[in-house]
DNA sequence: AATGAATGAGAGTTCATTCAT
DNA sequence: CATGAATGAACTCTCATTCAT
């Protein structure tokens, strides 16, 4: 029997279902949002989408994992640096940029209220300590460097960065006004403030 | 004829629902809190829930109107202060005490992701803008009497502060050793260099 | 301790809830009348309606028996008159004038269609026996003077009369256009017609 | 691509559910007839119903709409026909022989008493429609012809003939005296009677 | 007698998941 | 591998009826 896996076509399905589910929980959130609806967007029958992921649930965690996997990514595409502060504000600034589709931002949200599922919680905690793990190498040698304020130990300190874009994605999610456009330099600056020494 | 409602325990009743839905939302989220459970711990039969709120969405609307009732009273016992800028360090710290409360932080962090019901989107929209209202107030009296920086119009000023606070309770939530008690001071030093001239 | 009866006033009470019942079992038919509404028209408290009929069931029988009542009483009124075939016709007429009104009409209707509850089974037949055993007599007597047919036996003949009289209901209530004003004539033809010997 | 559906599967599964919920509809009125019980009669699970047809009614709907259907199958078999009367009296003795299945006739009796719900009640008046248009040319022709009387307008005339079959059934279902075997002679007499000249 | 708050069985419907084809 | 028909547990909500006041 010939080989029935096509390991290119595999992982394009997987997108289209991962890019399906992405786009519903952004708009209705991971409870309201049907595995009917998902096929049918991804252009799948719904048995099929059983074959790609045991549960609906495994969608999700497939999603945050592969955020999770961009943070790494990105991180280590700085290595080597040594302008600390530097990083740390194009974080900010490029997490920011990523605020503005409007379907990272409502999944991000979305995804949030989801507790209850084990499984989708401990994705969630694995991807904060992630970004908590990538930022805070950066911090204490920002600290160390002078660029930073060092009364905080530096996992506080990236605590409170994180602090800072929380808060900016649930204004950016809940009101109209306040655009990503609009806001980034003012957040760049809350970030100085916050961190100057 | 026969006077057959007590007043008193009509109320008292309607509270220990909302009690206990507030403590099922906050644990499970608005979708996977069912009105079975609610009706449980507040030990009464699945009928008697529907004859304090129609809908199991009303409940939550009207935990979040009390909260936007208590934002107003909590504004409205201020009035005639002239120290604004310390009235604004006042309301963070306060809402800070306030998401010490595990069941208000979850609450809180539930409901927001809770699109798609129109009457709840829409109280909660009430709320968020309760909030913005009574602040702008005072940061715009801070403003004149220049104690906090002018260079942000007194509204976007406003979001910013409430992009601590949000941002603060989500760290308050997603990470255990991130509490109210070690952080509440560093939330007021951080809301005092963001707003600083 | 006064005697807390007061027939008349209970009477009374007793015929606003038959009439409230009426109302709303020919608007909404009986599975669809709720016994709140039926209250709320009658101007009682839910817990009184079950002091007046135990069971919801129970005012629609009332109701039933007070139409067979009525069927009883007209014929007992025509008690000695000789002219029988003149009384089936006045009969008929009179029915279709009841039917003219649309409460009537529509809970006749809304009522054939409750089979399942033993209980109005049993009221709904006793009230077409009523019916038929009213008529037969007259039947019998208009054959007896030659005035209509004698080749179906009276019992037959019986029935046919009240194939046209349902008959008739059922188109006043199926079309708009077939009224009681426009069709009683016609209806008076089509009896003697169908009785002609 | 894997043929999943088989069409005649589907149908046969389609005619079991409308067959069980005729068979409850006629016994136990439209309100009283649970979905459950019809899923348990086809032997399906509860949700398959829901695969099948959107909503309760919707069954109703399609059994009337296949009444409808075979109202007008059978009057387009009779195209081209000059001998309106012979046809009109063939319908009446056709729709008589149905009238002897009893679930035909406790279905035609249950149903008529569903207020309420617009889709049943537009596909009610679809249905008496159909047969009132499907009726009138040939009662038209006949009146042409000179067979039956013409002092009614055609559409007046072709309602009576409904009166006549709407009483019957009425008859049929109150009394298990009254048969279509002992009955149906009796009935197109008396369509004779009502349409003679 | 009159009330209406309380009840809970049961209704229609949804949806993640399974599995024969 | 892909399919979608089938499933049934679980959900929100309704309503006739009870009963303490």
């Amino acid at each position: 029997m010939a080989r029935t896996v096509d390991p290119a076509k595999h992982e394009a399905r997987r997108l289209q279902i991962i890019d399906a589910a992405l786009t519903w929980f952004a708009t209705d959130g991971y409870e309201r949002a049907t595995t009917a609806a998902i096929c049918r967007t991804a252009g799948i029958g719904s048995g099929t989408f059983f074959h790609y992921f045991p549960t609906k649930s495994a969608v999700l965690v497939a999603i945050l994992e592969y955020g999770t996997h961009e943070t790494r990514e990105w991180f280590a595409a700085q290595q080597g640096r040594t302008d600390a502060r530097e990083v740390l504000l194009e974080y900010v600034g490029h997490s920011a940029d990523e605020y503005a589709d409007e379907r990272v931002a409502g999944f991000i949200h979305a995804v949030v209220a989801v507790m209850g599922e084990p499984d989708i919680a401990a994705a969630l905690a694995a991807d904060v300590d992630a970004v908590r793990n990538c930022l805070t190498p950066w911090v204490e040698m920002a600290q160390q460097r002078g660029e930073i304020r060092d009364d905080l130990t530096p996992v506080r300190a990236t605590r409170w960065l994180m602090v800072l874009l929380d808060g900016f994605l649930d204004r950016i999610i809940s009101e109209p006004d306040f655009t990503v456009a609009t806001e980034k330099a003012t957040l760049l600056d809350a970030v100085d403030r916050l961190l100057a020494p």
